[in-house]
DNA sequence: GACTGCCTCTACATCGATGTAAAGCACTCA
DNA sequence: TGAGTGCTTTACATCGATGTAGAGGCAGTC
C-alpha cells in the first residue's frame, strides 16, 4: 500500500507540495516552460516537454489553483443561488446546471437562499461574491422593486417569474400559455370546479402565482365558465403541508371541486394527501395537476399530471448565456422562454404518459413586456 | 436608481476594483495598515480606523479572495461528495451540510459521482481537489479494495457504509442494528412474509446492503422465523424505478407477502406504487417499511414509516470532525455511529407518527471491527 | 551575406493579499 | 536621564502562478 503511493509520499515528505520552480529546477528549464507544457503551450521542443513532464510526475505537481486565480482573474467558479436544494425541483435544477456547467469546465457553488430577500441579496453583494466568475439567481424574496440590486458587474443570469426586465439574462417559460393549457386540458374533461392552488394570501400577482393565476382565469374565460373565487386557494410556502393543508380546508368547508390545478408539484402532492385522507377518489372524483414535472409525480399513486417547464433546457440555456457573457458578450440582455408542455398521467385518468400540449420557446429582449 | 449605486460605480467606473493598494493611499496609510482594518487587528488608533473605514467604503473596497488565499494557503471552501442531488436522501443531506458549514463560516462544493469509482477518485485526487481545504465523501463506487486511495494528504470525512477502516474520520450508523430493529417490528406486527428489497444481484454482503441484510436475518433469528431466499429481492440502483420493477416480479411471480423491509425509501415509494398498482393493500395486506426517512414519505399515501439515520447530526458530525482536523487535531481517526431510529407512520398501521426504537449513537476508533 | 520570420525558451515583473521584523512613539519606572 | 515596555505603524519579502518582451538559433528568401 505504501509502495502505491511513493510519488505522492516524495511530495509530501517535503512538506509542502511541490511548485512550478521545483519542477523546473529538476527538469533544468525556467518556470514559465513548465507553465507553458502544463498549459499545453504547443510550441514546445518534444525533448523538453518530455524532460518536463517526468520532472512533473516524479514530483507529483499539483497546480496551486489560488495562485492561477490570482494571476488569470478568473476562478472557474459559478454561483446558483436556489431557495433550497431540499425542495425536489431545486435539486433537480442544481444537479442539471451542474453537469452542464461541468461539461464545459465550470464548477457550481451552490447557495441556499430560504427565499429570505436579504440571502438573495447577499449573494449578489456579499463577500462570497468574489469567490465566482458569475451567478445564476432563482429570486424569491426580490422582487420588481428591487431592479436596482440587479445592475451589477459580472454576469448574472436569472431564473422564474419572480423579476423581469431587470438589467440581466434572463430564463424563464411561458407561465400564463402553460398555466392555460393545463387549465384547458382540465376544462377538456368536462371538469367545471377546478380549485387552483397556491396564490400568495392577498394575491399580488407577482411572480409565478399571479402569472399562472393569469393562465387559468384565461383558461376558463375561454371556455365560458365563470370564475369563482372561493376556489382560489392560497398556499404558501410552496410545499406539501401547505398544499395538504390548504386544500384539506377548502374540503372540509363544503366547497364542491372537480379538479385542482396546483401551482407546483410539492402542492400537488400534499393536495393528494389530503384528498386521499378524505377518501376522495383521483381521478375520478377530482382530477389534479400539477406543475413542475419533478421526478417524485411518475411514482405518485396515482401518477400525477404535471406542467414540464423544460428542467435541462433551462439548465442549458442558463449556463450558455453565462458562459457568452463570461467569454465577453456585451449585446443587449435577452429573455429566453423554455419550452412547455403538459404531461398527463393517472391523474387526469390517463394511461401511461402522454403529451397534451407544447407551448413553444422563444426568445425576446429581456426588456420585453411580460 | 443610478444614485443607489453610486459609491459602486465610482469603482466600477475606474475599469479595476480597488484594491487594499488604491484604499491605503487615499486613507494615507500602509496596505498592512488597511489589511488589518479589514481583518479586525484590535491595536489600531481609532483615528486611523475611521480614515481607513472611510476609504474603504468610499471606494467599495471588496477582498480579492483568490489573493488571499494564496498567502493563506486555505480557501475556506470544503468538498461534499455525494452520488446525485436528485436523490432526495443527498439532497437533504447537502442541505443540512451547507448550513451547518456555513454557520462555521465555510463554504461548501457539492461534486456529484453519479456512485462512479473514477469520479470519486478524482474528488480524491484531481484537479478541483485542489480548491478546497478537505472533503467529505459519500462513496458508492469505492470500496474496502481502495483503502490506499483514501491515504491522502488533506482531511477527509468519509459517509456511509461503503468502506469501513480507511485512514480517516468516518460517520456512519448501525446498520444492523437499525435493520435489525426494523425488522423486528414488522414481526411483532404479526408478519411473518417479509420481503427485503435491496441487495446486489450477487448479494456481495458489501456496504449498506449487506449490513442491513444481517440485520434482517438477526431479527428472523431470534423471532426463529427461518429464512427464504426467496425473500430477498435484488434490486439496483436503489431508485424508485428499480424498487417498483423488482418488487413488482417478485408478486406477480405468485410469491406470498405480508410485509416489505426496503433498503430505502426510494425503494420504498417503487414498492408502494407496485402493491398500489396491483390492488394490493397497505398496510392491511403487506406491511411496509423504508430506510432514510427524506421528507417524501410522510406525504406518500399511505404515509411510510422509515428508519430515520439521524441526518442533521450526521451532516454536524462530518462538518465538526473536518472543521476539528482542519484546526489541526491530529487524533487517532474516528468512527462516529449516528442514532437511528424507527419512525412508524401508517404503512405499517401507525396513526399519526410514532418513534417504535432508538439504536443509540456511539463513538470508536475508525478501525474497530463492524 | 544580410534580412526576415518563426520556433523555443528565459528573465523579470506582476496579480493582491498577509507575515515578519523593526522603527517610532508615548509612557513608566528606577 | 536612560532603560524598558507596549502600542501603533511601516517597509519589504512572500505566496505560486502567468504575461510580456526579447534573446538566441535556425531556415528560408532575395
Amino acid at each position: 500500500m505504501v509502495r502505491r503511493l511513493k510519488e505522492v509520499r516524495v511530495a509530501t515528505n517535503n512538506e509542502r507540495p511541490a511548485t512550478m520552480a521545483d519542477v523546473a529546477r529538476r527538469a533544468g528549464v525556467s518556470v514559465k516552460t513548465v507553465s507553458n507544457v502544463v498549459n499545453g503551450y504547443p510550441h514546445i521542443r518534444p525533448a523538453t516537454k518530455e524532460k518536463v513532464e517526468a520532472a512533473l510526475t516524479e514530483l507529483g505537481y499539483r497546480m496551486n489553483v489560488s495562485a492561477r486565480h490570482l494571476r488569470i482573474r478568473r476562478t472557474g467558479l459559478i454561483t446558483l443561488a436556489v431557495p433550497e436544494l431540499s425542495l425536489p425541483y431545486f435539486a433537480e435544477l442544481a444537479d442539471a446546471v451542474i453537469q452542464e456547467a461541468d461539461s464545459h469546465g465550470l464548477t457550481v457553488l451552490i447557495e441556499q437562499t430560504g427565499g429570505r430577500r436579504d440571502r438573495e441579496l447577499a449573494v449578489l453583494s456579499g463577500s462570497r461574491r468574489q469567490l465566482t466568475d458569475g451567478v445564476i439567481l432563482s429570486p424569491l424574496g426580490l422582487d420588481q422593486a428591487d431592479r436596482a440590486a440587479f445592475e451589477v458587474d459580472f454576469p448574472l443570469v436569472l431564473l422564474g417569474e419572480r423579476v423581469f426586465g431587470a438589467p440581466a439574462d434572463h430564463v424563464t417559460m411561458n407561465n400564463v400559455a402553460a398555466a392555460r393549457a393545463a387549465t384547458s386540458y382540465l376544462l377538456e374533461l368536462g371538469r367545471r370546479r377546478i380549485a387552483v392552488l397556491g396564490p400568495g394570501p392577498a394575491d399580488t400577482a407577482t411572480g409565478s402565482a399571479g402569472l399562472r393565476l393569469d393562465g387559468y382565469r384565461e383558461a376558463l374565460a375561454t371556455a365560458d365558465v365563470p370564475f369563482d373565487p372561493g376556489l382560489v386557494v392560497p398556499a404558501t410556502p410552496w410545499h406539501r403541508s401547505a398544499g395538504s393543508d390548504s386544500l384539506g380546508a377548502l374540503l372540509d368547508g363544503g366547497t364542491p371541486v372537480d379538479a385542482v390545478f396546483a401551482m407546483n408539484d410539492a402542492l400537488a402532492l400534499g393536495a393528494l394527501y389530503a384528498l386521499h385522507a378524505r377518501g376522495v377518489d383521483v381521478p375520478a372524483d377530482v382530477a389534479l395537476v400539477g406543475f413542475d414535472d419533478v421526478d417524485d409525480v411518475r411514482y405518485a399513486t396515482p401518477t400525477l399530471s404535471s406542467v414540464a417547464p423544460g428542467r435541462d433546457e433551462i439548465a442549458h440555456t442558463a449556463v450558455a448565456l453565462l458562459r457568452s457573457r463570461l467569454a465577453g458578450d456585451g449585446g443587449p440582455y435577452v429573455r429566453v422562454i423554455s419550452e412547455a408542455r403538459v404531461v398527463a398521467r393517472q391523474s387526469t385518468g390517463a394511461a401511461g404518459e402522454q403529451v397534451i400540449s407544447v407551448q413553444p420557446g422563444s426568445q425576446v429582449p429581456a426588456d420585453a413586456p411580460v
